[in-house]
DNA sequence: CGTTATCATGGTAACGATACCATATATTGG
DNA sequence: CCAATATATGGTATCGTTACCATGATAACG
């Protein structure tokens, strides 16, 4: 492979004038330029990126870590994030950890050698190892939908914990007080959150000893056991608060299985919306983050952190949440 | 972040020596070891992959270019790649070109710029300049699926011209004389040798003057377009072969729409075998290719290549096609 | 007309790692 | 016991590019 050595030669003119006209920098006259890219074109030169990256410190590549790249909240957020960096001329390597801190880990690790300018990171944990591991090596860090409390780093995420009192509170209004959670795990910011407003709004209502929870995973098959195991007491819900899409999607299919009808027996509201073709009858009422300007908003925020224009303060971007109100809540109850 | 260099001072050892402990390389003495181990435990050294793929020429890249990620078929390919590669160190760039050529071509010079080891092809066109392009530029190729003919170059792929000669043979010997063929875009190799494998059988069978090719593209949509327009004219066949998977749910949703019943009215045979959650009601008789065995091979033989292992010929390797018999194509007919 | 700013180009060193060659000691075998 | 080999470590150059600094030439301006 012929080397911008090669190109300087054959154009007759120093190496980093070649340089110049690759990366239009500096000042260049229109026949060295004209020169240059013939020799370019006569050579088919390729300039090696490994070599640049090396010599510049700077590779134009982001990492959007996140934790379930197969959750279309995720795949939301990726598209947010692919279009803002590719705006701005950086590429973009995805990572699923899979929920897992070895994961998350791994790659950071891995991301760290190809020396990416900066890095998206949806944390595994409330704990996170991985942030200070990246603010350690002087890579800038943005948060995206969970917090790492105790960190000085920036975060782009939504109010989980308004969210989900909004969404308990409509149904305490439409009469329900038999209301049960059902979460991902303890130790994740969004499913403590969104605990912590389920419970403030039971509190608010004088429902405290109504609370009753459900910590799982962030999955279809753990909101459908859970929901099972809810329905197997004695005294059951008449409302269920899934802390995501797919925890969602379960409770559905498991009062399915029990014939208990959506809204009639039980009322269902959810966080994350899901895209049309997913749906599942009947329309959930949910909290809806806006997952694609999630993605942007963070990519712009490690964009200008990357280079220096961001407030040297880490900064605390909270997006607004649409509460939906669809069929799954039903109307007021009688009595 | 720490270099090489500093984990080379605080061991108290030469820079060369720290390489051999991360590389496993040489001759190292357990106390050395320890010694540099403890000193990258402490500084939190991580390599830098850009300086050791510029001075090695390694990556430990290879990239994978298809031309329609969703389809099941690749899907399995690219698992096939993935297993076979990360065994042997290696990671793997998907890349997706659409079918589009000016995407494959954008995609070498990307991939070109990157140092991949080298490179899985599915090419767009059967006139690809991208296998010309990594070759004058030292890269291996290995073509996946399809063919580049008058191009020495490594291919792994399956005999599309008999797969599809047998399977429209079995609808000959249940008595269709009535069949057509759908297919991809002429110019893209299996497209062209499926269709050569219909003829093929026709002609056989002393039925030359019944051939009737559609070429459209390799979706589902252009499957669905192709057989409303077959089937809107006077003489309507009685057997239909899709060249790929999409396009023959596309022949399936057709005929449920002119109420045509499968295999009663008309019998489908088609390429490519779908995963159980994408089948459709009924069950296809297929030509089914070892998807994730051709990803294997074809990654092992690339890295053959570039290790200098394989043989310096190119290499033909043509894995065996199953004709899968199922319900679409029915029983032989009577009269 | 001299001073300053803009334009155009080049020389040298360096990014962080490994290739290649050299050297020194320990071990083995005849 | 000595030559040959295995083991252990280091020195120097270099991969291909850009950062940094320097140098002319030309244009601009009061």
């Amino acid at each position: 492979m012929p080397t911008l050595n090669d190109v300087a030669k054959l154009a007759g003119v120093a190496p980093i004038t070649v340089s110049r006209v690759i990366n239009n920098s500096g000042y260049i006259s229109q026949a060295t330029r004209e020169k240059v890219e013939a020799a370019i074109a006569e050579l088919g030169y390729v300039p090696n990126v490994l070599a640049r990256g090396l010599r510049s410190k700077r590779t134009n590549t982001l990492a959007l870590v996140m934790t379930d790249i197969t959750n279309p909240f995720f795949t939301l957020i990726a598209r947010g994030v692919e279009d803002a960096a590719s705006e701005a001329g950086y590429t973009v390597i995805f990572c699923n950890t899979d929920e897992a801190e070895s994961e998350e880990e791994k790659y950071a690790n891995i991301l760290a050698q190809k020396q990416v300018d900066g890095v998206l990171l949806v944390p595994a944990r409330s704990n996170s190892k991985s942030v200070t591991f990246f603010q350690s090596n002087d890579i800038p860090v943005v948060l995206l939908d969970r917090r790492v409390p105790g960190v000085d780093v920036d975060v782009v995420h939504c109010d989980s914990v308004q969210g989900s009192c909004d969404l308990v509170k409509l149904l305490i209004d439409l009469g329900h007080t038999r209301i049960i959670a059902i979460s991902g795990p303890e130790g994740v910011s969004t499913a403590d959150d969104r605990v912590a407003g389920y419970r403030q709004a039971m509190e608010d209502a004088g429902l405290p000893e109504n609370c009753q929870v459900f910590n799982g995973n962030f999955t279809q098959d753990s909101g459908y056991d859970l929901t099972r195991q809810a329905m197997e007491q004695s005294i059951t819900p008449t409302a269920i608060f899934g802390a995501n899409n797919f925890i969602s999607i379960g409770i559905l299919k498991a009062l399915r299985d029990f014939d208990m009808r959506v809204p009639e027996d039980v009322a269902v509201v959810g966080f994350d919306d899901l895209p049309t073709s997913l749906i599942v009858d009947p329309y959930l009422t949910v909290a809806a983050q806006p997952a694609y300007e999630m993605g942007q908003k963070a990519t712009e925020l490690l964009i200008d952190r990357i280079s220096g224009r961001a407030p040297s303060d880490p900064q605390q971007v909270a997006l607004p949440i649409e509460i939906i109100v669809r069929q799954s809540t039903g109307s007021k109850l009688s009595q």
